[in-house]
Formats: structure tokens, C-alpha cells, sequence
RNA sequence: GGAGGCUUAGCUCAGCUGGUUCAGAGCAUCUGCCUUACAAGCAGAGGGUCACUGGUUCGAAUCCAGUAGCCUCCA
């Protein structure tokens, strides 16, 4: 062989060049044109994140869908970003604060912004540098960020016109209180956790006699301080005679009165409930129904305040106070006993804090409302307009719905959108975009402001307030309504995210498109798994089971990891993730890169310098892969059509490899030094061109590198922009019993531990001669056959191995083992007698040719023909032996 | 507690509107091969009463019901 290529292909070198080529020569940016478009917004990372596993199986994903738009000559863009993640980025600007020795509580707020855009024009990008090393074709000069300028703009004019149509609204509520980041959560913020904790039984004494109790139960002792009632239920025979009675809290002998309420379960517990107003949400709506007093025991951060009245716990944590109250209630004779106790406690999604339930002002999206407004939220979901992949999202997305609740918006937090709300000093307020026009919309009201007298609400939105207006704002779709970009790209066409994200994120983005652009933000969304260990395990920097993603791409090429992450993840499904799927995907390529390597060492003769024998030979090679590729697209093209990407990658590696490597090249082939005629050398070129474009949406650079060299290319060429192969029309060519004779001769060697270097004669016998006919020449080279003749009879001293219904006799040149033989076909005469006797019992069945399908009864017919005749062949082998 | 889903070869998964040459794929395993593109390879092979129990049907992995186990979401 002539070329110094190398045994192994090394990734490296070749991703970072090809990845630099491709944006230098800007393929990825996309501006409004004549063609039909076709985007793709990012789920904006956090601005705080780096690469995970999960974020490389869906960029992966995204990058496909992406790719092969793009090649199919519609107009790409996937809009790549980072979200500004209050929480998580707060608590990243704190940590570095306190590493300089700074804290927060000394900083204004105009000076903490300062740092936290410090600390994301530093760490902020490096998330979408690591999608570069992945391949990611994103339009880079499109790179968005939540609180970048034009998108704060819109979230502000987004939360003005909401309180303005009366969705948003302030109010006392009792919300979902993360002490750690002292801010209000959302809901869908609370991650619930199962946690072994104790269920203790707390005694309170009457007040009128201090000799008798009635005994609640509860987990959370430390809040009996917090009490204002006990509660029973009115039907419960046990405690009719305490209604009314009032008891004392313990410690503290705040006196509190027994209610009764239905809500109480009688079988929880005692029965008896302690109501405590300020730290428990049911207690709070049974505290307004009876006008209770609402005493609120914490601080932000989850201390006990001085409203706790007990000098032995103000100023100490919860946690604390829980174990301390519990030793000093045993103490003082409150206990009636401890029990172990199950139950779920609900976190912060982004500290991990134990949510505190807190009373609060807090802002709200009337989400009732907001459904009622825009009934398609849940029918263009229902009725596939909005296609879930997989579909049944579809039913977890409408219980969401059906039961939705308001969405707290507010965070007590300073990176983000400030709420644009203005209150004058008795404490009255307006919505408006700036301190100028809120005075006007006080004058409007007859009250005078000027600068300065306002106080702007101290609170940022939520990030999800933003990012719900990800699919609009990105094209600046409010700051420019109606802008070139956004008419051209919205609504956009394929999402992909996590099944998590879907309340969060997709619901929402779904209800902001109808609402402000009266269209779907986008026509499919695609649910991947989650990538887990071997073990099932989620994973997480914690647990320490995720491998490093850039090592990964490091070591086996970012081919190399999209193909193993892609192969075995259906979406929807979890991916177990294992380096022996990258493996594979490291040697797929390597499989391409020797077939390149094949190929490209040829030597190209004119086809008037080759044998007949070969010509026609390699014309029907080429003309049966053409055929090959040609189903292949089409299975492809529907596979993609249902969004079962893995589904069509293994069609791609299959038909690489086994129908295009093992197959093709091989009955191709020349004999070793020789070289290939002209006409099936450009034949071959053309089929590996168009391979490499199939794969390349999953596979960019090693499908680069091979369609840059396997042909000329003019400076700035690419595959990224080739065109993606169509199905033709083409016929079928069957080589289907010659590649059955030379599999069974292969496998005929290999059980008679005969080299495959020996050759042999062998002689068909066939009603349909011309099947092997037309490949002699391939069941020759491929199975090295020294002659083949056709005959009449069985040829004596030979080993007969069936093809279809024929016999292909071979001429071993050994002994052969007749009891051996007798054995294997004596079994598959069983196997094919029993079979012709379910086929027959079948076909004797009145019933089932009266029912079935005509064509069905024929396939029978046929099945039943071609059993027979295989029984007749091995009969008659078995009588010789 | 409510809702949804899953249970097919050792592993990960395909099997649409029911029809035994459809029980399949990849990986893993086993057996031969350092054959002149590739040992990150080549040529083959063996693995499953389709969770369990009933039912519908001429016929069920495929439809229905129940049982068990697992998972996810919500409360």
C-alpha cells in the first residue's frame, strides 16, 4: 500500500482543525433568507455550570437535528446561551466575596452587582467553550444571556403587561422559604426527600387543671412555640368533651384554645393537632379560618427569634433547637413518647436547604387565569401540534396543567431583574418601567412624587421568568416586536430537554408564545433520559460517578462519545452510561478511517483494461449497494420522522459497516497489488460520500476528514453544508442466495476447522440457477470457491448444505463425520416437521381462512411449500449418509 | 395518598393497527483466525416458556383484567 496514513485514527488533532475551519468559514450563522428555516434555542445552561454528562447527550441530540437541517439545505440556526441562575449564581458571588474577605451584608447592591458580573464575564462562557470540544454547531454570533440588556428589557415589559391584564398579583402567602438563600422558591423548586426522623408526642395541660393533658404529635417540637390552638375533629367521640378548653404551650404558658375541624385525620397521631400558623401551610389556612393569631417563631436564615420567648433557644438554628427543646420537654414530664418516624421533607432544588414554610409578600402569576386565557397551552399538546417525543409526556404534562398552581415569582435576591414596583411611603404602590413614570402613574392617582421619594421593590424575578421567554427573547422578539429574526425563526422547531425541565420550562415557554406571540414556541420536544451510571445511579458531582466529559472527548474523540451516548438512548429513556459505549463509538470511527484508508490506497485503472468477469461483477457490487443505501435512506428517513435518533444511528453503523465494510468493499476488492477499474472506483467514491453525510449530523469530524479527502474540495467546501442524501428510485438487486451460499460455506470451514485459505469446487443444485449464476464470480472470491458447476442430482462424496429450498453440494476433500451430520439434520427435520404441522393445522382451520386476510392465507400456503421441500432435500441427504 | 409508566437473550433496548421462516438488534460471551484497510479487527456460534395468573380470539410478546416487582411525577 502507497499511503502513509496511520493503522488508528487519533481524533484529536483533527476535531480541533476541522471545528476551527468550520468557524472560520461561519456555517453556523444564520440570517433570514429565501429558504425555509429551521431553529433550535438552546436550553440556556447556567451561566455558573460546567459541561455534565447530560449536557452531552442533549447538545448531542440537538446538534443532529441541527446538522441534518442544515444539509437538507433548509436554513439552520440553533441559538445558543446561558441563563443568569439567581440562586446558583448569587451563592457562587457570595463564596467568592468571602473568599476576599467580603460580605455581602457590607456591599450595596449597585457594588454586588458589580461582582457578580465580574464573576460571570470570567466564568460565565466556559460551559459554552466546552460545547465547541462536542462539535456543537450553534450560531455563536446569536450567543444570548437572560440578563443581558434586550432580554431584561422584555422581562420587565413582560411583567408589566401581566399586571396590567391582572395576572400578576402580590400577596401575603405562605411560601416555600429556602434559609440558606434567604429567597422565596417557586414549587417546582422543592425537591422532596424521604428522611428518618422522630415523631414525638408532646403533652399540654389544661389550664383550669393542671393535672390533665391532651397529647399531640408532631416532628417539628421546636415549633410548639409557634402554637395558637390545638385542633380536634368534631366527630371524633374521643375528644367532643375538650372543645373549648384551653390549654398551656409548654415553657412559655401561652394559653391556647382546643378548636374542632374537620380537616384533622383522626387516625394520624393522636388525633389531636397542634396549629401553628406561621410555620405550617395547612395550619395557616386553618389560623385565617378561625382568626388565629399567627406568631412566626424564625428568622430568614432559620434562627429561632425573640417571638419564641424561651431565652434558652432564641438565636439558635431550627435543628438545634429541635434536638435541645426535645431533651428539655423529657426533662419537664411533656413527653409522652418518641416514635421513629418516615416522612418527606421538602429541599431547595438549588441549596439543598430544608424549606422553611414562611409567611411572605410575595408576587404571583395568577396560573388559572393565564390557562383560561390561552386554552391551547394544553390542546396544541393534546392534539399534537406541539408533538412530545415521547408522547406520552403528553399525560404528566396535562395532570400538571389540570392541577396547576400560582407560580411565585419574586426572589429575595439581588442578581437578576429587579421587580419593577414603585411604593411610595405609605407603603402603596404602582407597576411601571421606570421611577419617572411610576410618578406619573401616582399623579394619575392624585398623589405628587418626585425622584428620589420612591422606593423600587428590593426583589428579583425568578430566572424561569426569563427563560420562559427564551424561544421570543433570543430574536428579540419584544424589544423589536415584529423584527426580521423573529418573523423568520419563530416559532422554532425542535426542542430538547430534559423530562424534569417540563413544568419548569417547557409549560411555561409554551404559555408565553401563546400569550405574546399568539403561537406555539415551538412543533416537537424531545425528552431525553438521564444519564446514570452502571448502577442506575444518577450522576452527580457528589457521588463522584460522572466521568469528566472532556476527558472522555480527550480520550476517545467527540465522535467518538456522541456515537456511544447516542446508540442506546430512545428518548425518554435513561442512559446507563459505561465507557464501553464510547468504545464502540471510538471504534466506528476507526472502522471509517480503514475503510478510507482501503480505499484511498487504490490504483485506478480504465475500465477497458479489466476483464469482463470483473466488470460485471463490480457493477453488480455497486448496483446491489445502491439498492442497499437506497432502503436504508428510506427506513432512515422514518426513523427520523418519529424522532427515534438511536434507532436510526444503529441503521447508519449496520449499514456502514456490515452492508458497506464487510460487504461491499470486499466483493469489490482487488486482488492484493492490483489495481480497481475506473468506473467502480468513482462508484464507491460516491456511495462513501453519501455515507459520511448520513452519518455526519452524529459523527462531524471524522466524516469531515474523510469528505474533505476522499475527493477534491475547493477552499471553503464542507459537509456541513453538502447536501444530505435523497431516497431514489432505484431497483433492488437480490444477491440474497449468494450471500447465503457463502455465509453457509464460511460457516461450513469454521466447523470443520478448515482455513479459509483452502478452496473448494462446489456444484448447486437449483430450479433457479441463474441466482448463482449472475454471482459466480462473488461466491467465488468471497468464499473461495475453486469452481462452481450446476447439477441435476446429488453429487456423491460431497457435503450437501441447503440454501433456501436448493442444495449446494461441496466438495470437501475430507472424511466426513456421518453421524455428526445425521444428528444436526435429523434435529432440524424435527424442527421443520413440526413446523409444517402448526402451518397445516393453520391452514385446516376453517375459521382462519375465512378470517384472515387473503394475502395472509397465501404467505401460509407458501410457507407451507417451502417446508416441504426442505423436507424432501434433508430426506434425501439423510438416506445417503 | 393521587397519576403515569416499565417488566422481551448476561447488559441496554426494538418489536406500529394481534397471524411462528419475527421472537430481533447492538454490546458482552464462546470458537477459529496476526488473511496483504482495520486485533479499536476478520469469519462463525451459542443464549429468551417475551414478569406471573386468568380472559377475549381460529390465533397474543402484541388486546383486556388481576397479581408481583421496579421507576417517574404530583400531593
Amino acid at each position: 500500500m502507497s499511503n502513509e496514513l496511520p493503522k488508528t485514527y487519533s481524533p484529536q488533532a483533527i476535531e480541533e482543525k476541522w471545528y476551527q475551519y468550520w468557524l472560520k468559514n461561519r456555517y453556523f450563522h444564520a440570517t433570514p433568507d429565501e429558504r425555509e428555516p429551521f431553529t433550535v434555542v438552546i436550553p440556556p445552561p447556567n451561566v455558573t455550570g460546567v459541561l455534565h454528562m447530560g449536557h452531552m447527550l442533549n447538545n448531542t441530540i440537538q446538534d443532529v437535528l441541527i446538522r441534518r437541517a442544515r444539509m437538507q439545505g433548509k436554513n439552520a440556526c440553533w441559538v445558543p446561551g446561558t441563563d443568569h441562575a439567581s440562586i446558583a449564581t448569587e451563592a457562587k458571588v457570595v463564596q467568592m466575596l468571602r473568599e476576599r474577605g467580603i460580605k455581602k451584608s457590607d456591599l450595596s447592591r449597585e457594588d454586588f452587582l458589580k461582582y457578580a458580573w465580574e464573576w460571570k464575564e470570567k466564568y460565565g462562557g466556559i460551559i459554552l467553550k466546552q460545547l465547541e470540544k462536542l462539535g456543537a454547531s450553534c450560531d455563536w454570533d446569536r450567543t444570548r444571556f437572560t440578563m443581558e440588556e434586550s432580554l431584561s428589557d422584555a422581562v420587565i415589559e413582560v411583567f408589566i403587561d401581566l399586571y396590567e391584564k391582572g395576572l400578576i398579583y402580590r400577596e401575603l402567602r405562605m411560601v416555600n422559604w429556602d434559609p440558606q438563600g434567604k429567597t422565596a422558591l417557586s414549587d417546582e423548586e422543592v425537591i422532596f426527600k424521604d428522611v428518618n426522623s422522630k415523631l414525638y408526642y408532646i403533652k399540654y395541660f389544661f389550664t383550669d387543671d393542671a393535672t390533665q393533658y391532651v397529647t399531640i404529635a408532631t416532628t417539628r417540637p421546636e415549633t410548639i412555640l409557634a402554637d395558637t390552638a390545638i385542633c380536634v375533629n368534631p366527630n371524633d367521640e374521643r375528644f367532643k368533651y375538650l372543645v373549648g378548653k384551653r390549654v398551656k404551650v409548654p415553657f412559655i404558658n401561652r394559653e391556647i384554645e382546643i378548636i374542632a375541624d374537620e380537616y384533622v385525620a383522626m387516625d394520624f397521631g393522636t388525633g389531636c393537632l397542634k396549629v401553628t400558623p406561621a410555620h405550617d401551610k395547612n395550619d395557616y389556612e386553618l389560623g385565617k379560618k378561625y382568626s388565629l393569631e399567627v406568631i412566626d417563631i424564625l428568622t430568614e436564615e432559620g434562627f429561632l427569634n425573640e417571638k419564641a420567648q424561651d431565652v434558652r433557644y432564641i438565636g439558635k438554628d431550627r435543628f438545634a433547637v429541635r434536638k435541645q427543646i426535645a431533651i428539655d420537654l423529657e426533662e419537664a414530664g411533656h413527653i409522652a413518647k418518641i416514635e421513629e418516624y418516615k416522612n418527606q421533607v421538602g429541599t431547595s432544588e438549588r441549596t439543598g436547604a430544608v424549606i422553611e414554610p414562611r409567611l411572605t409578600l410575595q408576587w404571583w402569576v395568577d396560573m388559572k387565569k393565564f390557562i383560561a386565557k390561552n386554552p391551547q397551552v394544553l390542546d396544541a399538546v393534546m392534539n399534537d401540534e406541539i408533538k412530545f417525543h415521547p408522547a406520552n409526556m403528553k399525560n404528566t404534562y396535562k395532570h400538571w396543567i389540570d392541577n396547576i398552581k400560582d407560580w411565585c415569582i419574586s426572589r429575595q435576591l439581588w442578581w437578576g431583574q429587579q421587580i419593577p414596583a414603585w411604593y411610595a411611603p405609605d407603603g402603596s404602590y404602582v407597576v411601571a418601567k421606570s421611577e419617572q413614570e411610576a410618578i406619573q402613574k401616582f399623579s394619575i392617582r392624585n398623589s405628587q412624587f418626585s425622584i428620589g421619594q420612591l422606593r423600587q421593590d428590593e426583589d428579583v424575578l425568578d430566572t424561569w421568568f426569563s427563560s420562559w421567554l427564551w424561544p421570543i427573547s433570543v430574536f428579540d422578539g419584544f424589544k423589536q416586536k415584529g423584527n426580521e429574526d423573529i418573523k423568520y425563526f419563530y416559532p422554532t422547531n425542535d426542542l430538547v430537554t430534559a423530562p424534569e425541565i417540563m413544568f419548569f420550562w417547557v409549560a411555561r415557554m409554551i404559555m408565553a408564545g401563546y400569550e405574546w406571540m399568539g403561537e406555539k414556541p415551538f412543533s416537537n420536544v424531545y425528552y431525553t433520559g438521564i444519564v446514570r451510571d452502571k448502577q442506575r445511579r444518577k450522576m452527580s458531582k457528589s457521588l463522584g460517578n460522572s466521568p469528566d466529559p472532556l476527558d472522555l472527548i480527550a480520550q476517545y474523540g467527540a465522535d467518538g462519545v456522541r456515537m456511544g451516548m447516542l446508540l442506546c438512548s430512545p428518548a425518554g429513556n435513561d442512559i446507563l452510561f459505561d465507557e464501553s459505549l464510547v468504545e464502540q463509538g471510538r471504534n466506528f470511527s476507526n472502522k471509517i478511517w480503514n475503510a478510507f484508508r482501503l480505499v484511498k490506497g487504490w490504483e485506478i485503472k480504465p475500465d477497458a483494461e479489466f476483464s469482463e468477469e470483473i466488470l460485471k461483477s463490480n457493477q453488480l457490487s455497486a448496483d446491489w449497494f445502491a439498492g442497499r443505501l437506497n432502503s436504508a435512506l428510506t427506513e432512515i428517513e422514518s426513523k427520523y420522522t418519529d424522532y427515534k435518533l438511536s434507532e436510526v444511528l444503529m441503521m447508519v453503523y449496520k449499514l456502514i459497516w456490515d452492508d458497506f465494510c464487510a460487504w461491499y468493499l470486499e466483493m469489490i476488492k482487488p486482488e492484493f497489488g492490483k489495481p480497481i477499474n475506473e468506473s467502480t472506483y468513482n462508484q464507491t467514491i460516491q456511495y462513501f460520500e453519501q455515507l459520511m453525510k448520513v452519518l455526519h449530523p452524529f459523527m462531524p469530524f471524522v466524516t469531515e476528514e474523510v469528505w474533505q479527502n476522499i475527493g477534491e474540495r475547493k477552499e471553503g467546501e464542507s459537509i456541513c453544508i453538502a447536501s444530505y442524501p435523497v431516497v431514489k428510485i432505484v431497483p433492488t438487486i437480490q444477491l440474497d442466495k449468494a450471500f447465503e451460499t457463502i455465509a453457509k460455506i464460511r460457516e461450513l470451514r469454521n466447523s470443520k476447522g478448515l482455513s479459509p485459505k483452502e478452496a473448494f469446487a462446489i456444484a448447486v443444485k437449483s430450479t433457479d440457477s441463474s441466482s448463482y449464476k449472475i454471482a459466480e464470480f462473488l461466491i467465488k472470491k468471497l468464499a473461495n470457491v475453486s469452481e462452481l458447476t450446476f447439477v441435476n442430482e446429488k453429487v456423491e462424496g460431497t457435503t450437501a448444505i441447503q440454501v433456501s429450498t436448493d442444495e449446494v453440494f461441496v466438495h470437501l476433500n475430507i472424511e466426513i463425520n456421518a453421524e455428526e451430520e445425521k444428528e444436526k439434520l435429523t434435529k432440524e427435520l424435527m424442527y421443520l416437521e413440526g413446523f409444517l404441522k402448526s402451518v397445516d393445522a393453520k391452514l385446516s382451520n376453517e375459521k382462519f381462512v375465512a378470517n384472515a386476510k387473503p394475502e395472509l392465507v397465501e404467505k401460509e400456503r407458501q410457507k407451507r411449500a417451502d417446508a416441504v421441500a426442505k423436507i424432501e432435500i434433508i430426506k434425501g441427504t439423510l438416506a445417503t449418509l
